[in-house]
DNA sequence: CACCGGTTGTTCAAATTCGAAACGTACCGT
DNA sequence: ACGGTACGTTTCGAATTTGAACAACCGGTG
């Protein structure tokens, strides 16, 4: 037991750093996101997914892959949008137990009134911060951090790759798009 | 509104890797704690800090301080604590208005046991997955993210020292030896 | 065709979290 | 000493989140 390895002083500092930056950045986001446009981060997630999903729909399941959250907490945020009309539910065509979820007209329309806000938070809190050395680091550390921690399941012949190689987590754009406004934007 | 500056790739990437990490490592540890200790990560950093305090009392204030979350939160926290005897509360002497929370000897004893898990679950998820130029960048960029958004208030004449080197509260205390066991160590 | 293991999405109760308002002091200027 | 304001903590109610339990359903097997 005496065997622990513990933190050295760096370590503890990244270790800290991460957890005070962690909570003060989504607190700040989130913050900006709710009194700007009345959505929860999660929320403007799924928009943005769906936004960017051809014909503006995609599956329950598919929507929770990217999303870092449980089924049933997605069910809820759902529940959520659709009470307030920027979300529509489907039943899927070729899978009666599929649920697809529509972003409607209003729906896209408060996306596109939000991302603008979102994106300035966003660079408030983290990105204008940092350098554009630290920027690299970090996107490449972190991006490993992540991936690493990933669950088993899927292999999307790219999480296989990430896991090894663990070089550049290239953005890979083959993922459909993502290019949407997830808090970039066209 | 076209005046938007979105974020490029490199910058996109950032946020994502940020984002993915910090929910991914946060469960990660927090699952680790709860199933092997049962606190919550919260509750962990509560016992840290009091074990890190002389006489391992704190006031519900300092308490709050390095503890990245709101008042009432804390209360239940600590209301948590004590339910489960690892914690007491005593009123402060000096400010009838105030309240103590005790370190019990359980609680300590808690934490003793604790300690060493967490430190392997944060070790599994974060420190060991980066490079040691990566930890030092990210103990640097991060910390200046977290002090940015640090509430105005306090001047603890670390407002601007803390911009360029992230304060590690010295903590001897503890219990002879092996001092503080923040997920670190003397 | 009926059976089985694995999916999909929802529901439920319980735990956690937050913000605002409520209390009971403490400190300050007069 | 007196009134006003600031502080330290808790209480309250509402929103979120989670894990487990469900019910219906897919697909492939024998």
């Amino acid at each position: 037991m005496a065997g622990t390895r513990w933190l050295d002083e760096r370590q503890m500092a990244a270790w800290q750093g991460f957890l005070e930056a962690t909570s003060r950045v989504s607190r700040h986001v989130e913050q900006q996101l709710k009194e700007d446009a009345g959505l929860s981060h999660p929320q403007y997630e799924v928009l943005v997914r769906l936004a960017g999903a051809p014909g503006g729909e995609l599956r329950m399941t598919d929507l929770a892959e990217g999303l870092f959250t449980s089924k049933s907490n997605l069910t809820y945020q759902v529940g959520q949008l659709e009470k307030h009309g920027l979300v529509r539910r489907r039943s899927c065509p070729t899978d009666v137990r599929g649920v697809l979820a529509v972003l409607t007209e209003e729906g896209r329309d408060t996306l596109r009134a939000a991302a603008p806000g979102h994106v300035a938070a966003v660079r408030a809190a983290l990105i204008d911060v940092l350098e554009p050395d630290e920027i690299d680091t970090i996107a490449r550390a972190l991006g490993r951090v992540g991936a690493r921690l990933r669950p088993p399941g899927r292999d999307t012949e790219e999480t296989e790759a990430a896991e090894r190689a663990a070089e550049t987590e290239a953005q890979g754009a083959g993922s459909s798009d993502s290019g949407g406004m997830s808090t970039s934007s066209s």
